[in-house]
DNA sequence: ATGTAAAGACCGACTGGTTGGTCTGTAGTG
DNA sequence: CACTACAGACCAACCAGTCGGTCTTTACAT
């Protein structure tokens, strides 16, 4: 069984995706987790803090498995597949955590932002620093600015927040799939070739007509 | 002049997007506005009321220029062209009206928020539909699942409103210029040919090495 | 094994400040 | 006079956080 400090993280995840931070009191927490006040802010120093642990947590994985991910590849063209795939996935495992951090980050103290920041800055650089070695390898369209083409690809599976959902149409690995596929069509140079056509190929959608 | 009720909405959203809707009294709202408790409720029953007015204005906006510009064009590519543009471009004009909207959409009631979501679902469709069209019309690849392809879009777009600052590196324009060629390079398929490589000039960054 | 003392975990009544909202009043206008 | 537009004192509810205290586990000496 969890402790009650994991339990209230559990539960007040559900209540903050339902209700938002601001629409959840510590007294409602308490009660969903079967403890006290006094639990309470036995384990957190304040409802902030418990915000503060909430984004690490998630944050703090993202950029673990990015890294990973960056190393175990060599190719830009693998590694940012194989980024977006753990980056894609993470909004199946971690959705509630991700509601809260995108719908609350601005609420937290300078402190904790600053901590926060710092990693969700690696995070960033880490997708620009891919995109810049595949346009300088030669693989990625040269002519692309590297920082809008960053947003835009953090941009789009981003949103996945504010609409995916476990019983959706398609499952999470489908839409890493597609997704792939849409940014490699954006990254990579419109001229047919061997090496292009062979990325290009993803399995579960190609097929439809 | 304005009048209060004017003065309320554009006092309001300084402060909201500076300290987000719950981090904003209705105390300094009104000593933001020159006025009292009495002049605030004489043109809003509630607080809420105001975050509903605010998120009314923009999607309206929004939707309205959707349609126009799928009216004004007759090819789907020219379509979605010009939503993208306009769409963009509503980041610069409506910034604060826009971080309010993403930020603060869960806190509306019931009520509220069965409005607001209606024009959403309304813009999100005609995206679709311009997918779909261009799909049938043989313009955008027809493996591409519809449905993905739209919430990509509106992800890379709609995430904008987290990191465009008017005093940015790049233009709204240039941004919408890059996001325009990003997403054709999705939709187009990639047989290089007369019509794609027509679509795909665009200006100001493909001079660049 | 047993007694004991200290630390850690948890309880829940209470509080003090805050906040959205109300209500009565009033200045100006037609 | 009637009506709109606003002023500002006031209120009731709420809520994060506190604090004195209890129960449980651990640590160690006898």
């Amino acid at each position: 069984m969890l402790n009650l400090r994991d339990k209230i993280i559990e539960q007040s995840l559900i209540l903050f995706d339902e209700n938002g931070f601001h629409g959840v009191t510590v007294k409602q927490i308490v009660e969903a987790s079967n403890t006290s006040k006094g639990g309470f802010y036995h384990h957190f120093h304040s409802k902030e803090e418990l915000l503060f642990v909430i984004h690490d947590a998630f944050i703090t994985y993202v950029s673990k498995e990015a890294k990973a991910a960056n190393e175990t590849h060599t190719s830009p063209v693998e590694k940012i597949q194989a980024i977006i795939r753990s980056f894609v996935k993470v909004f199946d495992l971690y959705k509630p955590h991700i509601s809260v951090f995108y719908q609350e980050s601005m609420y937290l103290k300078q402190e904790y932002e600053q901590q926060i920041k710092k990693k969700r800055d690696e995070f960033k650089q880490m997708i620009l620093q891919v995109i810049e070695e595949g346009q300088r390898m030669g693989y990625f369209r040269k002519e692309l600015p590297p920082i809008l083409t960053g947003m835009a690809i953090l941009g789009m599976v981003n949103w996945i927040y504010k609409w995916y959902r476990r019983d959706g149409e398609y499952s999470i690995d489908e839409i890493a799939d597609v997704f792939i596929d849409l940014i490699l069509h954006s990254l990579l140079p419109s001229v047919e070739g061997e090496y292009r056509s062979q990325m290009l190929t993803i399995p579960f959608f190609y097929d439809k007509k």
